[in-house]
DNA sequence: CAACAACTGAGAATCGATTATCATGTCGCC
DNA sequence: GGCGACATGATAATCGATTCTCAGTTGTTG
């Protein structure tokens, strides 16, 4: 599966959108990415994530715990390594937390250079 | 403005369909509601917040930094208060930070008490 | 090669969210 | 009361994202 080893390579998780421009050279269509991405989801290969910032994005499940980083200027979501303290002081009386998402916002190390 | 007081009655930040049918007794369109929501964004009294799990939601920009807890049974997003410590460990080299975002996600009480 | 099943790319169709349109209603003001 | 400016509700139109359809390919098996 080519689709499957796109998001595999990337340094972060990728929209359906983001992994049909990086295959564009390949002649794979947008159906195909998308089908690719349903059946991953389906078999367990594959986990879908909201980042801030517009959409669905994808990557492999096998991933480790860790949380997103999300620039402002060219949008992407880059994986992030760790995790914070004090979650468990935030959730109020009665309520059950299952999981949790922390997204950081701001300017990649590229972008941050180009501007 | 019925649609702003009904946002700053609210514990969390409301899509605009939540909004709509809260406010569905008073025989509001759900245009208006839109209406006032672009309108409050743009003179600044609003703010859009992304919380997981669908959508856009809306809370007034005078409330102090806080987070959000999103109940997956009654997909209502709740405001929390406080914060967490070591954002900033997560960042890597050459990025920069300029907000951040975190969403507990689980069951709220009476969703947990009513299961 | 024939028969057949699975996969694919392209574009049409669908879906939900948001915005635009338009006829009507409301308000201040004369 | 009459008039003009603006807000409103209902609905149509739009937009982006995703899924469906369908004809064409490919690969397999015998």
């Amino acid at each position: 599966m080519t689709v499957l080893r796109a998001l595999g390579e990337a340094d972060g998780p990728l929209s359906a959108r983001e992994l049909w421009s990086r295959l564009s050279g390949t002649g794979i269509g947008l159906a195909t990415v998308y089908r690719a991405l349903r059946r991953g989801v389906e078999e367990g290969a594959l986990e879908s994530v909201e980042v801030l910032g517009g959409g669905v994005r994808y990557e492999p499940k096998d991933r480790a715990h860790h949380h997103h980083f999300l620039c402002l200027i060219c949008d992407h979501a880059f994986d992030l390594f760790g995790c914070v303290e004090g979650l468990e002081s935030l959730i109020p009386d009665g309520f059950q937390m299952t999981a949790h998402e922390v997204v950081l916002v701001g300017t990649c190390n590229a972008c941050g250079n180009a501007a």
